[in-house]
DNA sequence: AAAAATACCATGTTATCCCATAGATACCCA
DNA sequence: TGGGTATCTATGGGATAACATGGTATTTTT
């Protein structure tokens, strides 16, 4: 299986239109579908997004809960409700809805972030941010893990 | 098979028509009808809805309980007795009925809200409200969840 | 006849399609 | 190997189609 790898910075134009990279959008073709599903990430001020491949672990996911309960109301408001399959246009361009751009607090340019089975989409400062964050922490857990692990 | 996804607002005009999302609408119109089907929520102050699998799943929830219980009779009086079927006009629209109005406390403008079978139809305050209750749960269940599907 | 429902038309905004371009990369062949 | 050509990609713009929404006319109901 194909995994989403590598950041790519892309611009939105005046019509809200962004490329989505090509080595992910030819990843998001491979199971013929012209759209790209994502939802607001559940911790994180990005975008979570992935083809058909994430959208059928969420609707799996949705569809084992028992449908008459509270849990499954609340979760198909927040996941169903808050999920989009964008439309792909013809030269390989979504167009970020507006609670999304919200979300993550985009404005003019974007990076998509490969994180293998799916992708996020960043306001590039958040990123480098939450990056610097990321690695700290990476080195602070390595610091631990070297004990019990010499390799690392 | 197509799911109800998203969330979009539009306005009631002063004949009381609404607009269905396009997105909903092509749904909707796939097994041939022209209507919406349609009934005040159980248990939320919103409307319910969604096109004939979803009546044909309620005939199919009713036909499973005991013919002469009062369980029965509570039921198709609470689904059947206030379900509608809400034609939907050649541009697309629809004329809410007052009971349904009132239920969700509706004034003059909606928010259509994918719940993947079905959708609901909120006023977009309460909708709002009921949102960040959900988002809250969401998170409090977060930790079963991610045992079983790392993917999120 | 009045009121409500339906069909029909008009408009502004937004999305979608199609084409153009510039920079980068890959390709080829002398 | 070097130089040129084709290809791919991101990006911009104009033309077109779709959509939500408002209004008017016509029909149906009561």
């Amino acid at each position: 299986m194909q995994l989403f790898l590598s950041k790519f910075r892309n611009k939105i134009d005046q019509k809200g239109r962004v490329s989505i990279p090509s080595q992910f959008r030819s990843i998001l073709f491979q199971d013929g579908s012209q759209k790209m599903f994502c939802y607001p990430s559940l911790d994180a001020e990005a975008i979570d997004a992935g083809g058909d491949s994430l959208s059928r672990e969420i609707y799996a996911l949705m569809d084992n809960l028992d449908p008459y309960s509270d849990e499954k109301d609340f979760l198909s408001t927040a996941l169903f409700g808050l999920s989009e399959e964008l439309r792909i246009d013809s030269d390989g361009r979504v167009i970020l809805s507006e609670p999304l751009i919200q979300h993550a607090q985009i404005s003019h340019e974007v990076i998509f972030v490969g994180l293998g089975q799916k992708f996020q989409i960043w306001e590039p400062d958040r990123f480098s941010n939450y990056l610097q964050e990321a690695q700290k922490r990476v080195k602070e857990q390595r610091l631990l893990l070297s004990k019990k692990n010499k390799g690392l």
